[in-house]
DNA sequence: AAACACATTAACCATTTGGTTAAAATAAAA
DNA sequence: TTTTATTTTAACCAAATGGTTAATGTGTTT
């Protein structure tokens, strides 16, 4: 019996990340939820109180999917430069698995920002932010790399590894139409590292 | 009387982009637009017949402010590296002005991509293209610049301008919090370009 | 087999939401 | 001033939606 609703509720998480993630919050429906996870809706509402606390599940989720590759970055001990080959590989192996969840997120976040502020201070990752940041500044004092702020290094490499996947249905009829974008963005982790590296090593 | 009505209409549209650019399509309530915009529900739709006629103005007037910068950075005829200035620059000049427009814009398209097949090719893009993406591969062959996929030295430009601005609660919160992001993002522009051109160039 | 706890369902409810209708207000035309 | 066309509103409606209830199944324990 256990098992069986153990199962039951891997359905409806399952159809729930379907849903929210392509449709969004306002735009999900319980009912959909519930016939994808091959259940009805009193059983969903059994499982899961109300819509909201289903959300927050797969929100939560989903957010952390964003902020570990971040996180693991800050806190890698590696050099500067094999620090961002990881992180352009961490974030390119996340969104090949889960390609929805960058636009996910952000339009969760920014129709309502207070969601994140008891999400983002995951593991140790104020201590990463000060190491790595610290880092980064000793580089460009050392004249190891160019002057750069090193919030904007980090940011320039996240906006350079998540954008073209949220923007994928954009690009792809823009530049690649009649060729594919997906073995492009396959491979494009390292071409990201190499572009950054090449931009601020002197 | 005439005059009113325009008034009227303006504010409706006003209204309608504040609300469908923050909520989305779904999220938006018509009862909402028309409170904002000072009227009753009935006289909206006796402007505009129903919330999707509506939303395919507001969506179509904010895809273009996504699309133009890129379109007048394919047509432009100046030499690369200052073309990348100014594409840079463009973008940052439209996001200041519309922050919302990205996460709109992306969201939207993801949830229904056959929206934008009808408006991605505007005035005389596609020679545009042409062009530029073979100025950028003359350029590597005449070894001014690093070998680059032409397609992916658009879409990194693109992905630095437009990023930030996305996913700003969250850099907010995560990087600037006890300083003014606004601030950072305002003088950004030439930086991204330096970042860009320091990458590609010899 | 009887009692029990958990899983599942059909039917139902209240509220919200996009949209309509018919009448009233307002301004221009006659 | 009367007529006419346009703008605005209050009241209403049907469908959709999140959520509830009370009964039924189903496997476990005694």
């Amino acid at each position: 019996m256990e098992k069986k609703a153990i199962e039951t509720q891997e359905n409806i998480l399952v159809a729930a990340r379907e849903i929210f993630s392509t449709k969004g919050y306002a735009g999900a429906r319980m009912q959909e939820i519930a016939d994808r996870a091959g259940i009805n809706k009193a059983l969903l509402h059994y499982y899961y109180k109300n819509k909201e606390k289903l959300f927050e599940q797969i929100f939560e989720e989903a957010f952390k999917k964003i902020i570990r590759p971040l996180a693991s970055f800050l806190a890698d001990d590696s050099d500067l430069f094999q620090k961002i080959r990881n992180i352009c590989n961490l974030y390119h192996s996340m969104l090949l698995e889960y390609p929805f969840i960058p636009n996910f997120v952000m339009n969760e976040v920014n129709t309502d920002p207070s969601r994140i502020i008891n999400l983002i201070h995951i593991e140790g990752v104020i201590e990463g932010k000060k190491k790595t940041l610290g880092q980064i500044e000793e580089a460009v004092k050392a004249g190891k790399i160019r002057p750069i702020d090193p919030r904007e290094l980090v940011l320039n490499i996240i906006s350079l590894s998540i954008f073209p996947f949220a923007s994928k249905p954009i690009v792809k009829e823009f530049f690649y139409k009649d060729s594919d974008i997906n073995a492009v963005l396959k491979t494009r982790a390292d071409r990201i590292a190499d572009f950054v590296i090449q931009s601020i090593k002197i």
